[in-house]
RNA sequence: GCCCCCAUCGUCUAGAGGCCUAGGACGCCACCCUUUCAAGGUGGAGAUCAGGGGUUCGAAUCCCCUUGGGGGCACCA
């Protein structure tokens, strides 16, 4: 096996990503996608998407759809392959879905048979528990004890007469399997330690994993495949495989694997691993991805918020990392903040539309704010949100019909409530006297400062007075551009209701 | 059990023999700003570079061992 340096030119540089849908996108299927994705734009080459849904019994449209959408939600287009769950897929080398290309797989087992490379084994599933059982109890590692690996032609006819339909297994063979790994260097695993032969074909005549995977590869012409670590011990029986086969190996990089908390590989157990749940809790696709490329690569400079155009230039698998990264959401958090910072006023309210739609059909606001409502809110609120999801807390209370309050909230720690009631009855007062005209931040500030001054009242306590009647909750955005929004109509509205909840709160000193 | 991979602040990382009394970011703690909450600014705590041997004038960087962690060993992918 020769190895072609890498030249600068893209000329035959395909790589590819090969999701199963038997569930949802998965973080590390998408930190892999990504990773691909950059690696063929970096250098011009071409990135494809195969669907690998032998596994019949777990493999539904359902999960092609939610992985397609969400490659697509993070931006990663793909050359070749299927665009949408179920729909017609484009390229030269399709189709692009491994059930639709049952006859190839059949056709190189049937070369591997011919060829003596592979051959057919009857073993019952009872005898390969047996045999696993066995070597267990001698504590050794479990492998193919090759019974059926020199059966004569006529014991093979005697076993299909008793009606066993035989599963293909590879011969394996002796030797040692090296190969250089584009991120891990030099890898050389002894052929001994794989497990002995293993299937290729099952019962049924349905390819398997290991298998189909080499067969596509080669037929894709794939040059690259770039895929997490736990496919590391693996790659020897894909190189196997391919030299079988006939087929040059392509250059192999294996990512370091994405954790959770406790260092073990990142799982739905463990940590949320939908990418679906990321998009609806309100992460926006640039901080997801940005996130993500950071997870095991880096610029080398001190750059992090970096837009995908700017690391597909930058991107080098020179600079990945050998060890694996903690999905950290803190952090994730954080740069989904500075992204949501840097989102022009119209695309932000476009993007918040659907999570404000999930409001009202939650209840928790009833009736849902238009463009006119939201483009003055956007300076107070566009730092505030650490996710999208966050906008109904955050603002929900403006939507709200009858806002329910907790009068014991209303009083500020170092006030009672006769002196909050007093209080809002004054800035009551105040507000209506502005009228409708007046009624903007500017105009509302000074003389509600002016009355707490006059009272020997601390405006920050007034003001909670009013944050409260005004938004039910002790934290909110600005509180005059708060009032404004809510329009003097409802302000004066929720603060008689606030005076009137505090009547009720307790016997108040001195009435 | 066997094989393989990995190892810098709690986390993501910079570092490719002297620039490192190890830099940045998240998180944390102060302070500033401030009507709350954020955002932002400033500062701080936080890594004897897993440990031990080498190599070298010099090692976070190279080699070996140990330890620790992870992954893989299916008629799953």
């Amino acid at each position: 096996m020769t190895d072609e340096p890498l030249s600068g030119s893209a000329a035959g540089i395909r790589v590819r990503i090969a999701p199963s849908p038997t569930g949802p996108l998965h973080v590390g299927t998408a930190r892999t996608a990504l990773f691909n994705y950059l690696f063929a734009r970096h250098l011009g080459g071409t990135f494809i998407l195969r669907l690998e849904d032998t596994d019949v019994a777990r493999s539904s449209i359902a999960y092609e759809k939610d992985i397609l959408d969400g490659l697509h939600w993070l931006g990663l287009s793909w050359d070749e392959g299927p665009d949408v769950a179920g729909g017609p897929d484009r390229g030269p080398y399709g189709p692009y879905r491994q059930m639709q290309r049952l006859d190839r797989y059949r056709a190189a087992a049937d070369q591997l048979l011919a060829q003596d490379r592979a051959y057919p084994c009857f073993c019952s599933p009872e005898e390969l528990e047996a045999d696993r059982k066995a070597a267990e109890a001698v504590r050794e590692a479990p492998r193919y004890v090759g019974r059926c690996a020199s059966l004569g032609q006529a014991e093979r006819s005697a076993r299909a007469a008793e009606g066993r339909r035989p599963v293909i297994r590879f011969r394996v063979g002796e030797g040692i399997v090296a190969f250089d790994d584009l991120v891990r260097g030099r890898v050389e695993i002894d052929t001994a330690n794989l497990g002995g032969d293993f299937v290729i074909l099952r019962a049924d005549g349905t390819p398997l994993y290991h298998f189909t995977v080499v067969v596509d590869d080669a037929a894709m012409r794939i040059s690259h495949v770039i895929r997490g670590e736990d496919h590391l011990s693996n790659t020897p029986k894909h190189i196997l495989l391919f030299g079988a086969l006939g087929e040059p190996a392509p250059r192999f990089a294996h990512l370091p694997l994405i954790l959770n908390p406790d260092r073990s590989k990142m799982s739905k157990r463990k940590s949320q691993t939908a990418v679906s749940d990321y998009q609806e809790q309100g992460f926006v696709p640039e901080a997801f991805v940005n996130f993500l490329a950071l997870l095991g690569w880096s610029p080398g400079t001190e750059d992090e918020i970096m837009p995908l155009s700017e690391i597909e230039e930058r991107f080098e698998l020179e600079r990945v990392q050998k060890g694996g990264a903690v999905f950290d959401r803190e952090r994730l958090e954080w740069m989904n903040g500075q992204w949501i910072r840097r989102l022009e006023a119209e695309e932000l309210i476009e993007r918040l539309r659907p999570f404000l739609e999930a409001e009202l059909q939650a209840g928790r606001i009833d009736r849902m704010p238009d463009d006119e409502d939201l483009r003055p809110l956007v300076p107070v609120i566009q730092e505030r949100l650490p996710t999208l999801g966050t906008i109904g807390e955050l603002i929900g209370f403006l939507f709200v019909d009858d806002l329910a309050v907790e009068p014991s909230l209303l009083v500020p720690k170092r006030w009672d409530a006769a002196t909050t009631r007093e209080a809002l009855t004054a800035v009551r007062a105040v507000v209506s006297g502005l009228g409708t005209v007046s009624f903007e931040a500017d105009e509302l500030e000074p003389p509600i400062r002016a009355l707490a001054e006059e009272r020997g009242w601390k405006a920050g306590d007034l003001f909670m007075a009013i944050r409260v009647a005004a938004t039910g909750r002790t934290a909110a955005p600005p509180l005059f551009d708060t009032l404004v929004a809510l329009g003097p109509a409802r302000t004066l509205d929720r603060l008689d209701a606030a005076i009137a909840a505090l009547a009720t709160v307790g016997p108040t000193p001195g009435e």
